[in-house]
RNA sequence: GGGGGGUUUCCCGAGCGGUCAAAGGGGUCAGACUGUAAAUCUGAUGGCUCAGCCUUCGCAGGUUCGAAUCCUGCACCCCCCA
C-alpha cells in the first residue's frame, strides 16, 4: 500500500519537509515515526484524533508508531497555535493526564505487530534528568535565537502589548526538538507527523539533528480539523468531545458525527474513517445526488463510533439514538433506559399511583419537571406535544397505569421533540 | 441644592378610571413542514379545584361602585440646571 498517495487522496497532508523524496522512502515500508500529545486534559479529544489516525495510518502500511505522551513539554506549554500564555497545570495533574490519555493511546495502535509493533513513550522519562545548565550547553546552543523568533508561534506572541510571551513558553520547542533527535537515537525514528501548527516545532527538531549530527530527519504535518467556515471541529455547547466513554457518552459522540454539516463530513470521512476511497467517493455522489439521505454522515458516525467505542459501544449509540429520535419504547429494562436516558431528569413516585384510577397525565408531566405548571402541562397535551414512551397523548384525562410502564418500573414521558424525563416507580 | 422624566407580565414596549391577565415585537414552548439541517408557517405563552375563581402593572396607603390607569408618602433609575 502506498501510504503516501493515500494520505494525499484523504488530504491529510498540509506540509512536508520534502514532496519529492517523501513517498518513496515511506514505500519502501519499515520506517519509524512518532506524534506527541501533550497532556493538557484528562484525555484525548477529537483535535487528537487526526494526528492519531495519521500513525495508525501509517502502522498498518507497514511502519512502526510511536505515541508520545508528553510528560515534560506539558509542563511547559506549547505556544503553537495559542494567542494567549497559558497557565502552568500542576504536577499532579498532568501525570494523571498523561496516564489517562497514555491508555486511551493504546486503544489505537498495535503493540503486539512485530518489527513495527507500536511503542508508548513519555518525554519525562529523559528529560527529568538534564540540569539547566547542561541542557543549555549541551541543547540551547544549537538554536540560533534568530530563528527561533521567526517562528509563527513566537513572532504571533511578539506583536501583542498585552502580556507577549514567557520565557518558558519560548522555550518550548527546545524540548520537543530534543525529543526528536531522542527519539531518532533511541529508536530509530526519522519521522513526525503532528498538526499544521506543529511545523515550527518539527523543522526546529529536523534543524537540530543536523546540527547535533544525526543525519536528516522528515516532517509531515496534518490539517487541523476544522469546519469550511474555519472554525474548529469536535466543540459543542456542552464543551469538546472526547474519546473517552466516561468524558462524552458513545450515543453523544456519535449524535456529533451524524450531524456534521453536509459540507464537511467529506473532509472527516477522508481525515478520521478507515473507510476506502471507493467508497467515501461514492458517498461523495451519493451526497451530491440527494444530500438528504445523509448516508456520508450515518457511515462516519458507524465508523468513527466502532474505532473508538468497538461494536457494542455502536450498537448501544444507536439503540439510544433510535429511542431518543422517537421509536416507540416497549419491552426495555430499567438498565436500557438507565443508559439510554443517562444524562436526563429521574424521578421517583411511589408504586401504588399506578393502581387504581392510576395517575394522571398533567400530574406525571409536572412531577417530572417537563411542565412548571398544570395549565403548561395541559396546555403541551392539548397541541399535541406530550408523549408516554413516544406515543402521542392527547386526551388530558389519560391516567398512567402499570400497563404503561416501558420496563420493570420506568415510563418514559417527552415533552416536545426532545426534553424526556423518566418516571420510576417503587 | 433646584427642575423634569421614568419604574408594566421572561425582555423590550403600548396602555392613562370600567370591555385589561393587559396591544405589538423579541424570546421561549408546542405543532406542521423537513434531512435528527436551515428557512418558513400555525398555535400557545400568570396560576388554579378552569364556562368560574385567585394573584399580577416599583412599595405602602387613599379616592371610587370599580384603578396598571387618579391622589399621598416612600424607594430606585435617568435627564437638565447649580
Amino acid at each position: 500500500m502506498d501510504i503516501f498517495a493515500e494520505l494525499t487522496w484523504r488530504q491529510s497532508i498540509h506540509q512536508t519537509t520534502d514532496d519529492a523524496f517523501l513517498p518513496g522512502w515511506l514505500a519502501a515500508g519499515g520506517r519509524t515515526l512518532y506524534a506527541g500529545f501533550d497532556p493538557t486534559s484528562n484525555g484525548l479529544h477529537v483535535g487528537n484524533f487526526v494526528p492519531l489516525m495519521m500513525l495508525r495510518r501509517f502502522q498498518r502500511a507497514g511502519h512502526k508508531p510511536i505515541a508520545l505522551a508528553g510528560g515534560a513539554t506539558g509542563m511547559i506549554g506549547d505556544p503553537s497555535g495559542k494567542s494567549d500564555e497559558r497557565n502552568l497545570l500542576c504536577e499532579e495533574t498532568i501525570q494523571a493526564n498523561v496516564a489517562a490519555i497514555s491508555t486511551e493511546l493504546r486503544q489505537f495502535l498495535d503493540f503486539d505487530a512485530g518489527p513495527h509493533a507500536a511503542q508508548l513513550v513519555n518525554n519525562y522519562q529523559w528529560m527529568k534528568d538534564w540540569s539547566y545548565l547542561r541542557f543549555l550547553r549541551e541543547i540551547g546552543k544549537n538554536f540560533p535565537v534568530n530563528v527561533m523568533l521567526a517562528k509563527d508561534s513566537v513572532r504571533g506572541r511578539l506583536d501583542r502589548d498585552d502580556g507577549g510571551i514567557s520565557y518558558t513558553e519560548f522555550s518550548y520547542m527546545l524540548l520537543q526538538a530534543y525529543d526528536f533527535v531522542k527519539l531518532h537515537s533511541d529508536y530509530g525514528c526519522e519521522l513526525q507527523v503532528g498538526g499544521s501548527d506543529q511545523w515550527g516545532n518539527i523543522t526546529a527538531g529536523i534543524d537540530l539533528a543536523r546540527r547535533m549530527g544525526h543525519g536528516q530527519l522528515y516532517g509531515i504535518t496534518c490539517p487541523l480539523l476544522t469546519k469550511r467556515d474555519g472554525t474548529k471541529m469536535g466543540k459543542t455547547e456542552a464543551g469538546a468531545i472526547w474519546l473517552s466513554p466516561q468524558k462524552t457518552s458513545p450515543y453523544a459522540f456519535y449524535q456529533y458525527w451524524y450531524n456534521v454539516e453536509d459540507d464537511d463530513v467529506g473532509n472527516c470521512l477522508r481525515l478520521l474513517s478507515e473507510l476506502s476511497r471507493d467508497e467515501i467517493e461514492s458517498l461523495d455522489a451519493a451526497r451530491a445526488a440527494d444530500a438528504g439521505r445523509r448516508d456520508s454522515q450515518q457511515r462516519l458516525a458507524e465508523d468513527l463510533t466502532r474505532l473508538v467505542h468497538g461494536d457494542q459501544g455502536l450498537a448501544k449509540a444507536r439503540q439510544a439514538s433510535q429511542v431518543l429520535f422517537g421509536a416507540e419504547i416497549d419491552d426495555l429494562s430499567d438498565a436500557d433506559l438507565a443508559e439510554i436516558f443517562a444524562d436526563v431528569p429521574s424521578s421517583q413516585l411511589a408504586r401504588d399511583r399506578l393502581s387504581g384510577d392510576g395517575l394522571n397525565i398533567i400530574d406525571a408531566l409536572t412531577h417530572a419537571g417537563l411542565a412548571n405548571s398544570k395549565a403548561e402541562a395541559r396546555r403541551t397535551i392539548t397541541q399535541g406535544g406530550a408523549y408516554v414512551n413516544n406515543r402521542r397523548v392527547e386526551d388530558i384525562e389519560r391516567n398512567l397505569k402499570a400497563d404503561d410502564l416501558a420496563s420493570e418500573s420506568i415510563v418514559v414521558l417527552r415533552a416536545g421533540k426532545k426534553r424526556y424525563a423518566l418516571l420510576s416507580f417503587q
